[in-house]
DNA sequence: ATGATGCTTCGAAAACGATCGAAGTATCAA
DNA sequence: TTGATACTTCGATCGTTTTCGAAGCATCAT
């Protein structure tokens, strides 16, 4: 096949309302089971088994079985920027007003991983609070830890050393939030913010959504360490 | 229209062969008419006319009128990533032996432009002499410049500064090359570096292609300064 | 075993989108 | 004015894709 063919099956297939769906569904990093999927999609059992299968033989998905269940996940990290990169090009202004889409998803808009970093509320505000503390300098593309905030992460017992030697990973850049609007902080950096928070119990994950609530001790370790006020 | 409709709408617009040819050939950076645009596709005029129309008011394409010509280009250096980001995923394995498509193109293998920096062997030579000689390092999503590289550059009247200082854009990163499937220099340093080679006549376009070739000139400084053997 | 759940395969109906011939508008060159 | 070129619009056709009901397979619980 072709380059360019498979260049426009790979595009077709994000193409579709249904596996859009699914994709962003996906983009938090977890993996979802079909019936999730399907259910998230609002098409059928069937219809979206038809989908996960031509996805994952494109290369877009992998897939995990356990038992009845099969665990479909995004197949790298190349594919979520992927998804990503389209996204930024289907979000409306930014100046645009913040359109509430109801009550119902309160908990993700206030918090929720993107894929492997922080999203919503809790995640622009982390952003926001280390860009005005002068930690953080965030472009449109790319973006730069200042040496505070090298020194400020070190505190923090994140080692940002061990990020930067191995470059294969670009280390910090901005990435759009769907419910606020506006940038938050993603890349190694916003991955390496993320785990630690969840492994110093500073969030949990609700269950079985890819919203996250922050714990009484997260949000002051997050106000005293980094400023964050929620 | 939801998020998620525009989402799916946008990839479908990348999702139809005649339509990805098109988005493929604006790559280089090159403003084209209407007509070069469906014959680069291999359809007629009118179904040519159609998808641009839809392009254009998708917000993928811009188009300047002149004369009777409509010279259409990527909308924003945003589309221009978006398409890069599905050729990765569509390329095939990177360790896949490179197959020949014919002389036809030796040119555009030999050296092109690839939106707005240097593609093809003349890309990844440089990029190669650049890495080798330890003024550059590349990972697979960014890269960095190291203080040799900065002398380097700074010493071929290459203002680094002025990219640093606005760090509304990556300066740094690799950018899969079609021919050689392999990286080449890509972001604020990739597209520096082109100019600067445009504008001391180091290399010239070929008439009416995205194809540059070296000048003798150029083959010079390049050499010298850079190290690059072509 | 038996039934329930998760998922896939098959097949047919319906919707959609790409394509191009034909005709129309705009610009240029005499 | 006449004819050529560049491009768009209209309309009809045709192939593809999506969709879901029905049925089938695999796994689990009892």
């Amino acid at each position: 096949m072709s380059n360019n063919a498979r260049f426009a099956e790979i595009a077709a297939l994000a193409g579709d309302p249904g596996r859009a769906s699914m994709l962003n569904g996906l983009m938090d990093g977890r993996a979802l089971t079909a019936s999730e999927l399907a259910q998230l999609a609002g098409i059928t059992a069937q219809t979206a088994s038809s989908h996960l299968t031509r996805m994952t033989e494109a290369g877009l998905l992998a897939v995990e079985k356990q038992g009845r269940h099969r665990y479909h996940r995004l197949a790298s990290p190349a594919v979520a920027q992927m998804i990503e990169s389209i996204m930024r090009l289907a979000a409306p202004e930014v100046t645009a007003k913040p359109l509430r889409t109801g009550p119902r998803d309160a908990a993700l808009r206030a918090g929720r991983t993107c894929y492997d970093h922080l999203a919503g509320h809790l995640g622009v505000s982390i952003t926001d609070a280390l860009i005005d503390a002068g930690h953080l300098d965030l472009g449109l593309d790319a973006g730069e830890v200042t040496d505070s905030g090298l020194a400020l992460f070190a505190r923090a017992g994140i080692a940002i050393e061990a990020l930067t030697a191995k470059r294969s990973r670009i280390l910090c850049r901005p990435c759009l939030d769907w419910s606020e609007r506006r940038p938050h902080l993603a890349g190694a950096i916003g991955a390496a913010l993320c785990s630690h928070c969840f492994n110093n119990g500073w969030i949990r994950r609700l269950e079985g959504t890819r919203a996250v609530s922050v714990t009484p001790n997260g949000q002051r370790h997050l106000r005293e360490t980094f400023g964050v006020s929620l």
